[in-house]
RNA sequence: GCCCGAGUGGCGGAAUGGCAGACGCGGAGGACUCAAAAUCCUUUGUUCGAAAGGACGUGUGGGUUCGAGUCCCACCUCGGGCACCA
């Protein structure tokens, strides 16, 4: 804000003329339309301009427009990108930079549903008002290319691409472009593979003998997005289905915090699974933390096993195992609570006891399950099934500690070789023999006498040691062996030519459900025939979200387990029942009711950015593979620079990498990934303050004082927490443009740290980077007159200084290291105030390195340097490596290691004279003491050693 | 329990195995001012010393090395993720 004080300089870089250099200079970037970005072909076509530079991508995870706007916690990430997109265009990249808004979902809804103000209109204020704030803060964004996924131009596409989600297939037999795991393949291949024969229907019968539901059903029981009778998580409470990883591990709904229950009910899935490989493969082509790729694998969870079939008077019970070279000593089974065989393989005598422990385990909420410390509980069924590899007639049991969710919801138990079997079978004395030979250390270490009665040790053993007790008659025999990989293979082959099991691969990964029973959301694009879902044609796009005044979807009570969907969709009968004609005559259909999850319109924003008024396709092919294609070097294609929160590690960064993956099979984009270098941004955290009552008072009114914090009269305790409306305790980027100006907020959130680290909000930190503007327009404006006033040219010492600095802030502006380039520019300044101003060979340059950081004073100071056009695409300055090379530097002497000296000796000195000179040193010869050296070590240009 | 990541001044943080603490905040002293704010200058790891200078110092304990904040081993603490996954 303006300081009236009469004895402040007319044009000192004060908070006010920040404000009006900022204003001035984001006009003239929107009129001069300096961020535009130039397509290779299309509606944003400008071959000129995209001669001759390369292309970089660099996005933002793209913001829910909510409706309380910004805090300083938001954009850390968007001046980081901004700062790095400024950087690449001055060094002369092409460079695709936007910010669209994820704005369907459920707050829009639930403001709706209170207010009865349709969602459109509030998203469309929201958007507006995040925009305006965005825009404040010097964002170089290309205002053609934003996109807001509940515009039906847009959602159009998104609709388009379950479309050809939903007619394409998974070929695992066809080889995918880079190797061995299947593709996607139109639908229609499927049906003329059927037709020709060529392959065979799941009975056999010839396709054309099959009725039309049959064939119907065959088919979409192959498509990629399908329609399924399967476990959801029902959530009364919000009156719609819900992901599995939108519950939480308590068994409640991510949003709202209701009860979530597991029914079957007939929901839209996509086969994500069949991708599982890939999507584990292919993390091995990117540039990403390994934190976050080991996420991912652990979430996809692949884990090599056999599945093995054991004969029950119930039929044939199956499970998967990681270690089927242990089958010898499964000694037992157990079955998940849940199973389906359960009721069959109870007997009369065990039948309440079954009963009882079912009930309670369905009872249980999922946290006490889960709770691995727990004593194992189960009950025994009464039946018994046979081992395949010995015939053994082992008891069948259930427990809560196997899960319905996971393989096939039966194990088979090894005590001896599984920890929780081996307590399972300990808590209800069954035998555990062993049928591996742990060696006498093992036994030595754990303090028994070696014992082939397992029953006797403390643990169960796992790891390579001989096999024992582990031969059957009928050609398999491990004994002897020591080899667990030789061991599981060779019970694989015997399980195939036996034919009681195969090896397979299981994964954690379960499909995606896909469809949720809301109204702001993406309509799907298909209707309803007597047999089942049929897809709309292209033409028919997009399915109009229909006007409505009844928003909510019909909520339960919150444990009404047997309460059944009801979408808004559905009381819209207009809009429902419709009519079209698909080449077989006018007919009535009904439309699908549902709408898609949040998750659709961001699985492939990237690539509207890229063609965002293109009417006829997602995005041009030629466009998409100027910005997307893989390029030589290594780089497999996808976004150069993706920036976003480390909270989108597993579900945002899956479902698009999934989706782009088909969208690739399919040919419609040509890279196998969609972001190709992923950066994690950290979080600012900002001190929250509680009163006695554990309530928080805004943070802005507390003080510190006597070594205490108080609100008023009242003491309060700090903690530190994500910056945000419920620990009261955000800023807004509003008070921090009127205190300092926007250029003053970057600096100080880039030079808090790097960018992948979260730190903490310390307003009163923020005027140093204030200060350190206010030099930098003082070192080449005059204060009083606002002309500009330049020293005479560098000196030598100040010309080093420069090449140092530029050479050093190229280098970290690459690598993201934005602040430590802002340290050095600091540095360079700080020695030009000491000269009083600036040289005028330093001053544009400087002006130049500041540009991507400050852009606006820089902009206002490149017009008092004399120039009349933007440096927004005036070229980075390049060091002279001559002036990075010192005449004589100063060595570093150390004597046994420890520093006694410094000498200064011409940079290119050969070994021999540094020595000597180290040695001629006073204070080396002082802290030697008379003693000879026995050593001397010269590591160029770093330092001397002398050992002695 | 398992898997990641991190521990450096009063605070945020710098440091290709080579002078630990760059840069910023805060503190101290000074200039300007009637005074204050703002701004500018000097100084600021701890400790012994009047000073010159010395000793100590990157979570703890070991190790490798001429030399370790950095590499290795063990442990402690904090943050994040997963959690009976057969």
């Amino acid at each position: 804000m303006a300081r009236a004080d009469s004895d402040i300089p007319p044009f000192r870089y004060s908070a006010a003329l920040a404000q009006d250099i900022e204003l001035r200079w984001q006009d003239w970037w929107d009129t001069h339309k300096s961020f535009e970005a130039p397509n290779p072909a299309g509606p944003l076509a400008d071959p000129e301009g995209v001669a001759g530079r390369e292309k970089l991508f660099v996005l933002d995870m793209f913001p829910y427009p909510s409706g309380t706007g910004l805090h300083v916690g938001h954009p850390l990430g968007y001046i980081g990108t901004d700062v790095y997109s400024r950087f690449k265009r001055m060094a002369g990249y092409n460079v695709c930079y936007s910010m669209g808004f994820d704005a369907f979902g459920l707050p829009a809804e639930q403001y709706a549903v209170q207010t009865g103000q349709h969602p459109a209109i509030t998203t469309a204020q929201n958007v507006a008002n995040m925009r305006r704030q965005l825009r404040r803060l010097g964002l170089s964004h290309d205002p053609r290319r934003s996109i807001d996924t509940t515009d039906p131009g847009y959602y159009r596409w998104t609709q388009w691409i379950f479309l050809q989600i939903f007619n394409s297939w998974y070929d695992t037999e066809s080889p995918s472009a880079d190797g061995s795991h299947g593709r996607a393949r139109p639908i229609t291949e499927l049906v003329a593979a059927f037709e020709s024969g060529s392959r065979p229907t799941p009975d056999g019968r010839p396709w054309t003998e099959l009725t039309t539901a049959e064939q119907r059903t065959i088919i979409d029981d192959h498509r990629l997005a399908y329609v399924s009778e399967a476990p959801v998580n029902w959530c009364p409470g919000l009156g719609t289905v819900v992901a599995n990883e939108e519950v939480t591990a308590d068994g409640r709904s991510d949003r709202g915090n209701f009860p979530v229950f597991k029914r079957n009910m007939r929901q839209w899935m996509m086969r994500i699974t069949a991708y599982a490989d890939r999507l584990i493969d292919d993390l091995d082509l990117l540039d990403w933390s390994d934190a976050i790729k080991t996420q991912q694998r652990n979430w996809i969870g692949r884990s090599e096993g056999a599945r093995v079939r054991f004969a029950s008077a119930a039929g044939d019970i199956e499970v998967f195992t990681t270690r089927p070279d242990t089958l010898f000593g499964a000694t037992f089974m157990v079955l998940a609570p849940e199973h389906a065989l359960v009721d069959a393989l109870t007997t009369s005598e065990h039948s309440s006891a079954v009963a009882e422990y079912r009930r309670s385990a369905a009872a249980k909420k999922d946290i006490d399950r889960q709770d691995v410390t727990r004593e194992k509980t189960g009950v025994f069924t009464g039946s018994y099934a046979t081992n395949p590899v010995n015939g053994a007639q082992i008891p069948v049991w259930i427990a809560d500690y196997v899960l319905m969710g996971y393989g096939t919801g039966a194990i088979m138990a090894v005590p001896c070789g599984d920890e929780r079997d081996f307590e399972f079978a300990r808590t209800f004395g069954l035998g555990i023999p062993a049928i591996q030979q742990p060696s006498d250390s093992w036994f030595a270490d754990h303090g028994i006498e070696p014992s082939l009665d397992a029953s006797t040790w403390p643990q169960a053993f796992v790891g390579d040691a001989p096999y024992v007790q582990s031969a059957n008659d009928s050609g398999l025999d491990l004994n002897g062996l020591t080899s667990v990989a030789d061991g599981k293979r060779m019970v694989n082959e015997w399980l195939v030519a036996n034919d009681r099991g195969y090896g397979t691969v299981n994964f954690k990964l379960r499909d995606w459900l896909f469809s949720r029973q809301r109204y702001w959301g993406e309509p799907f694009p298909i209707v309803y025939d007597q047999f089942g879902p049929i897809g709309l044609p292209d033409a028919e796009l997009p399915v109009v979200l229909p006007e409505t005044d009844s928003f909510s979807p019909r909520t339960f009570a919150i444990d009404d387990e047997f309460s059944n969907p009801e979408s808004p969709l559905d009381r819209l009968e207009w809009w429902t029942e419709v009519e079209y004609d698909f080449g077989d005559g006018p007919k009535l259909y009904h439309r699908d009711t549902n709408v898609m999850p949040q998750w659709a319109g961001s699985c492939w924003y990237e690539l509207r950015y890229l063609d965002p008024t293109n009417e006829n396709a997602f995005v041009d092919p030629e466009v998409e593979q100027y910005w997307m294609g893989p390029k030589g070097n290594g780089h497999p294609g996808g976004v150069d620079l993706y920036v976003g929160g480390v909270e989108h590690a597993v579900l945002h960064l899956l479902y698009a990498r999934f989706w782009h993956k088909v969208l690739f099979d399919l040919g419609h984009v040509s890279s196998k990934e969609p972001y190709y270098r992923l950066f994690n941004q950290g979080m600012i955290l900002a001190a929250a303050y509680k009163d006695a009552r554990e309530i928080y008072v805004e943070s802005t009114a507390v003080v510190e004082r006597d070594g205490g914090f108080w609100f008023g009269d009242e003491p309060v305790t700090r903690e530190w927490g994500k910056m945000g409306k419920s620990l009261r305790n955000a800023v807004s980027p509003d008070d921090m443009y009127d205190a300092f100006g926007a250029d003053t907020l970057r600096l100080y959130e880039m030079s808090t740290g790097p960018m992948d680290a979260s730190r903490p909000w310390e307003t009163r930190d923020v005027v140093g980077m204030y200060r350190f503007l206010q030099r930098v327009w003082r070192n080449l404006v005059d204060e009083e007159t606002g002309e500009l006033r330049l020293g005479p040219p560098a000196d030598d010492d100040t010309k080093r200084l420069l090449h140092r600095t530029i050479d050093g802030v190229r280098s970290d502006m690459d690598g993201l290291r934005i602040n430590t380039a802002i340290s050095k520019l600091i540095e360079l300044n700080n020695a030009i105030t000491k000269l009083g101003s600036s040289p005028a060979d330093v001053a544009e340059p400087l002006v130049l390195m500041l540009a991507p950081l400050c852009p606006h004073v820089a902009e206002e100071l490149w017009r008092k340097l004399g120039h009349t056009d933007s440096l927004i695409r005036e070229s980075f300055p390049v060091a002279d490596p001559a002036l990075l090379i010192a005449d004589t530097i100063e060595l570093p002497v150390q004597v046994n290691g420890k520093f006694r000296s410094r000498i200064i000796v011409a940079a290119d000195a050969a070994n021999d004279i540094v020595e000597a000179a180290a040695l001629a040193d006073a204070k080396v010869i002082t802290a030697l003491a008379g003693a000879t050296p026995k050593k001397v070590i010269v590591v160029p240009g770093r330092t001397v050693n002398i050992v002695a």
